[in-house]
DNA sequence: TAAAACTGTTGCATATATCGAATGCTGTTC
DNA sequence: GAACAGCATTCGATATATGCAACAGTTTTA
């Protein structure tokens, strides 16, 4: 369940700590010792004693009455320090609520982490959509839905890599390879890429990049709605828009 | 710099990584592996394998070109898992919002961490009331300014140990230890503390308990603001605003 | 009520993560 | 342009964190 590196690491309690974090993230209910262990492949006294170390940071709550492990309000101290050092959510975040109210759409600022993932770090949502709910902090595969597009198509990464990574993705409506690789080089063309139900059957997203400096974007811009309505209102329009928007910001970041 | 525990801990990495985050996270710039190393008191190899197994979990971020380190989004997604396994954030938001508009404070949910300190969960601002500023992952220390007493006053700590910590405080108007004392029994006695301009000059805080289980109380509902503000407006109505908040936010954690 | 099955916890031998010095590199200074 | 000074990084010896097996509570089962 944990995974090995290629390169076995020189700080494996490191990789043990962040398992642990993870999984006491997804759990819903406090952990024991052993079930923790149990999970991640580890020998419950090495366990034990890295359970005790992040209680000793104040990562993890320890409640002495049930013996069980929790993620404590210290994560929430990392986080808050991030965000402080970092410009993007706070350039973006109006631009999000004005293409938001303006297109009626749900509106992510993502944090591209290589071919791996995208994690989200600003939302908006607009009054009148109803829930396409993401939280700030989730977690996307990289190539996922018009994000994906956008990171193929300006991220200069080599065919092959491209290819075994997009098998691994799940949509509601698959795109073939080959259709995919097409909106992918018309992402390329237009600036800002489309998928039109692919990724969730009847919701269109769209994304548009962010450059921090020259090269692989950073960031970019995702607009979510439902289809239809999205349609209606012109696609090129809320495109033209996120591109716009993309561009203002990759200067202010890559200036400032 | 780096502290060292009581009982030399059993995965002494993770006590180095979770300092290189927090030094990270309160560095305005990322740093390179001699200057974290140096400020932590570490052999640099030693760093440099905790930076590549913290950079391998995604929780810092690593730019090859200028070899420096920085948090990386990962802590967010921590976060937001506490966040979503938290009631207290989302049961004490509308009561937070109602209370701060109501009397035109600033309000804090806080989350106890034994005498050690607080961490702001919850935030709401009034409207027109101007920057009391604080951000939800702040800390405190346990025993200082309203919710300090409080903890004081419901804990049943020894009292030397408060006399202790009371020393190591900072206060803008520090008041004696007796008066302190004095001002704690009466928290006891009406079921909010106050602290009037100690914290900082002109400033009242007021805070009042909320237990997750009998005991020792877990959160804390704080109001802040301009201390004549305040008191024109009625202090005692404020306190049982925060009392009988926190009565009901204490029932439905220990119900729910 | 007994005992079985589970839990969290400890002591000890050993594989190994850490340390400190040596290396190669980059940018700076004279 | 050469020597320096600072950096990140590697490498081997050793102190040590880890893995295993045994222990002691606590809840569940018979």
């Amino acid at each position: 369940m944990v995974e090995s590196p290629a390169s076995p690491s020189k700080a494996p309690a490191i990789a043990r700590a962040a398992a642990i974090l993870r999984l006491l993230g997804k759990s819903d209910t406090p952990l024991g010792v052993q079930a923790i262990a149990r999970e991640l492949g580890l020998v419950p006294s090495t366990c034990l004693y890295v359970l005790r170390a992040l209680a000793e940071e104040e990562l993890i709550a320890f409640d002495p009455d049930t013996k069980r492990y929790a993620l404590d309000a210290g994560v929430l101290t990392l986080a808050r320090q991030w965000l402080r050092r970092n410009q993007f959510p706070d350039l973006i975040q109006p631009v999000l609520d004005r293409i938001a109210g303006d297109f009626g759409v749900t509106m992510l600022g993502v944090q591209i982490v290589g071919l791996d993932h995208i994690i989200a770090v600003a939302v908006s949502r607009s009054g009148n959509n109803f829930q396409l709910s993401t939280q700030v902090g989730s977690r996307f595969p990289a190539l996922i839905s018009a994000t994906g597009r956008c990171i193929a198509a300006f991220g200069d990464y080599p065919e092959a890599e491209l290819a075994r990574r997009f098998r691994t993705l799940r949509w509601d409506e698959p795109p073939s390879f080959e259709a995919w690789r097409e909106q992918v080089a018309e992402t390329r063309a237009q600036g800002f890429a489309v998928d039109d139900g692919n990724y969730i059957a009847g919701v269109a997203v769209l994304a548009a990049p962010v450059w921090k400096a020259p090269g692989k974007p950073s960031h970019a811009l995702v607009a979510i709605g439902i289809g239809s309505a999205i349609k209606k209102r012109g696609l090129e329009a809320l495109g033209d828009a996120l591109v716009a928007a993309g561009r203002t910001v990759s200067a202010q970041m890559s200036g400032g």
